[in-house]
DNA sequence: GAATCGACGGTACTCAGTACCATCTTCCCA
DNA sequence: TGGGAAGATGGTACTGAGTACCGTCGATTC
């Protein structure tokens, strides 16, 4: 497995001087000595000295992959939301592994710029996945898609962050609720298939008061599913 | 100005060996003895090997922060579309030098990172713009003035890889389409002070037929100004 | 008991980035 | 006109990340 006892020694020792010295002022051989070590050891365990703080981001990603993966095209959103919440219950499981982490990425740039990289990569599965399940190669389909999934990562960082500082006691629910605020974004994005009988109402804004634009109205639901 | 001689050659000669070797097999050495110039006075001219790619980054950002905050209340997401559009407009401008960069981090991971790196920061701008302009402190005001953020980064991300691609004609129309698109994604977001007179019809599914939720509709709009 | 395999440590190397210093040019003023 | 200040330059030396390679030790296996 990937639980070498030098491996957690590492990960500690890093965090440790970290957190007394700062990142920077830290080296991978000073990391490797108070782990008791040779710094050859060290590479062979993390590919980089950002590495120890971002261990597994890869297992996020084919965690991400694998639950978009089983889904049917009905069921595509419902895994949306839920790889979302996969990803954000891992952050919470780590505790105060993760708080730390923010803290370095907060105060590093070097550290910040791996971390957005990283979430770079989550949104580029969204947006295939999602690019895919609408299955349309139109342009506007494709900045849509594209555009979903900007949201539904933000929705997540913005939740993510918050349970980060402290300031979110539930985030399972935050984000919940969140993501049901980004799929409402996108009312259109639903498939014919999921659009039952009864009546949609489109939104819009105009000066005419309801009596006025009430012909149009009719038009439209008995106009039939064209259009 | 920033437009040194040995500036000019120096980002020639890294974009011809970059070409030639590809990036990681070329060294700052390298690129400083087909300039004619020292090792020394390449790092005097960029920060960095990646700033030799993405030098008017930071000049980006403040012509941004610059368009953003000559706004008014009322003006605001004009000019976030303005400010959208600048950006494109400089990429555009660059024309070759734009696609050349457009390979290498294509192919270059760590410059892909840095890139991203880069757009995440345009996207910070744009949050705290779109965030103070809401002037409302509240959890899913935040969360709105964050995915709308990501929208617009998204939108403008979009447009230009498509004209990097060679895939869009006229890049400046399809921002402003794409702005509007956007920008239609968030209806609530208008201010009062934005709505006038006249008929809101808001977005919702049911069951119901019209004639069986006109009452509805008729109690809402009597209703007045409060909800 | 010998061979094999894997983890480890050490050495040496490349290269990015920094610090420092000496030189050279240019320009300005006495 | 000469001298000096400021700025750009090139060279040297250093730190530190990351890579390549090799020899060693220990456990497993035949």
């Amino acid at each position: 497995m990937s639980k070498s006892a030098a491996r957690t020694r590492l990960a500690d020792a890093a965090f440790a001087l970290f957190d007394e010295r700062g990142y920077e002022q830290t080296t991978v051989e000073d990391i490797a000595e108070r782990a008791g070590v040779g710094r050859t050891t060290f590479f062979r365990h993390y590919r980089s000295k950002e590495d120890v703080i971002f261990p597994d981001h890869d297992r996020l990603l084919v965690l991400i992959s694998d639950r978009l993966a089983t889904s049917s095209h009905s069921t595509a959103l419902v895994a949306v939301s839920d790889a979302v919440r996969l990803v954000l219950l891992h952050y919470v499981d780590e505790g105060d592994l993760a708080r730390r982490r923010y803290a370095l990425t907060s105060k590093v740039a070097a550290l910040r710029d791996r971390e957005i990289a990283g979430v770079a990569r989550y949104q580029r599965l969204f947006r295939e996945f999602i690019s895919e399940w609408m299955g349309d190669p139109t342009e506007s389909a494709s900045l849509r898609a594209e555009l979903m999934a900007a949201a539904v990562v933000a929705a997540h960082n913005h939740v993510l962050r918050r349970w980060l500082r402290g300031e979110a006691s539930d985030p399972l629910a935050e984000v919940d609720e969140a993501m049901r605020e980004v799929l409402a974004l996108f009312p259109a994005s639903l498939s014919p298939r999921e659009t039952g009988a009864g009546t949609t109402v489109v939104a819009f804004r105009t000066e005419q008061d309801l009596d006025a634009l009430l012909p149009s109205l009719r038009r439209l639901i008995e106009g039939g599913p064209e259009r």
